[in-house]
DNA sequence: ATATACCAGATTGTATACAATTAAGCCGCG
DNA sequence: CGCGGCTTAATTGTATACAATCTGGTATAT
């Protein structure tokens, strides 16, 4: 039997690869809210067939992190201020509690885990690179998440971060800088010291903070639908 | 122009139409955990083909009814003790809260609506269809999200409960005989009065009750999962 | 007789081809 | 000059075809 030594040529299939690469260039706001993503376009980048392009859109669009329109195609979501509220809501709703539960759970590995986070966090906002810090700053959520062990309320929360990045691409009030840092700074403080009330709290004011930095007044603006926004159809 | 007086011939793309039909069918029990749902099997059923399957397949494995396995295929998912214990928390979580906000917001049409779901409920039972009921029970609790208005939140318990009809079928323990009826009506009632403390007391109380006539100690079961656990594989 | 290697059938993963719908440009008419 | 309808190009929806992988059985050697 030849030994198989290395990392598999095809890892995962190819649909994931796509998703990620996706998801990865939406997260750092590198494809902005309203894209129209084409199928051959990118399915051209990534040489692979359409067939595998569209099951990674629908993927992505089953987290909402892309809508797909009937005939119309697939575009970078852009969440209205109602949606902005809804997720930032549920997040109030879900995360403390997982805060309290990774406080009760956390590893020293896992503060360790958290720590590196917040490093590289420190990192990608000294060289400017905004896109990764916000992506890392959600990131840093989801290992909270993560430690929390709880795979259902994690996977709830992976989307809620990941549209939350949408959310902020639009809706971020340029005047409040990226001052979370001393938020998870003292939220992993608390989880390490296994103080549960302390971090269920820190992660509720945290997420009012975060609330309370966006600008939800309407401003709907979804580009390329603009036309058909006039366009008083029966259905 | 000529009329197109009647329903559209393909008023959604029929990829919805497959899920949604086997979705129906996991709901009522009609296919049992860990059955393979083979493609061309599907396919030649609903007379589309494999591409349109796939489709719906993938879409309900998002939502985690399916659980698809790389070059073995489809089967309708069988969580383990684990996960549904899991997914009553989650639901422990969020239902509460959107029953508060269901009794703060609905309307006498609502409330209609709600009582026509406990008639159908009780029609179900009587006539002995088991699955028609446990579809409709869920429903109830869906149909309180939707009147809550958070439609994101609302999406989390649509596939909690998806999930939970999964668990049902696998663990629910069968000297407790289907009583949520009396729980219903008495939500209905709090919500009809506007009692928002009640309301979230209630479905608090309603889903300790449904978790305690579960009986989850483990019992994975997974009828053709068997030889792959046995085997030892690196990966 | 047991175990291993191999082969055939079936099933899934991916690519390509065709059909349907939409979007845009063009022309003619008011 | 603006508006409406038609035609054409582009894009998506679906089906089919091909490639890769897995399952199960059989033959062969020990």
């Amino acid at each position: 039997m030849q030994a198989k030594p290395i990392s598999t040529p095809k890892p995962q299939d190819a649909t994931q690869k796509v998703a990620d690469a996706l998801a990865l260039a939406i997260h750092e706001h590198r494809l902005a809210p309203s894209t129209k993503l084409g199928e051959d376009e990118i399915g051209e980048i990534y040489k692979v067939s359409r067939t595998v392009v569209r099951a990674a859109l629908q993927s992505l669009a089953h987290v909402q992190l892309v809508e797909i329109q009937r005939n119309k195609g697939a575009f970078v979501a852009s969440p209205t201020p109602r949606e902005a509220r809804e997720v930032f809501e549920a997040r109030a709703l879900l995360e403390p509690r997982t805060a309290r539960s990774a406080a009760s759970r956390a590893t020293p590995r896992d503060i360790e885990i958290l720590k590196d986070h917040i490093a590289q966090e420190h990192l990608a906002l000294d060289t400017g690179d905004n896109g990764r810090a916000i992506n890392l700053s959600g990131r840093f959520h989801i290992e909270i998440a993560r430690i929390a062990d709880q795979d259902t309320i994690s996977q709830f929360i992976e989307t809620l971060i990941a549209r939350s990045s949408l959310v902020i691409a639009l809706y971020w009030r340029r005047e409040s800088a990226l001052c979370e840092s001393h938020a998870h700074h003292a939220l992993v403080q608390s989880i390490a010291d296994g103080d549960e009330q302390n971090a269920e709290e820190l992660m509720r004011s945290h997420l009012v903070d975060l609330n309370s930095a966006l600008d939800l007044r309407d401003r709907p603006v979804r580009a390329q639908n603009l036309r058909e926004l006039l366009r008083a159809t029966g259905e």
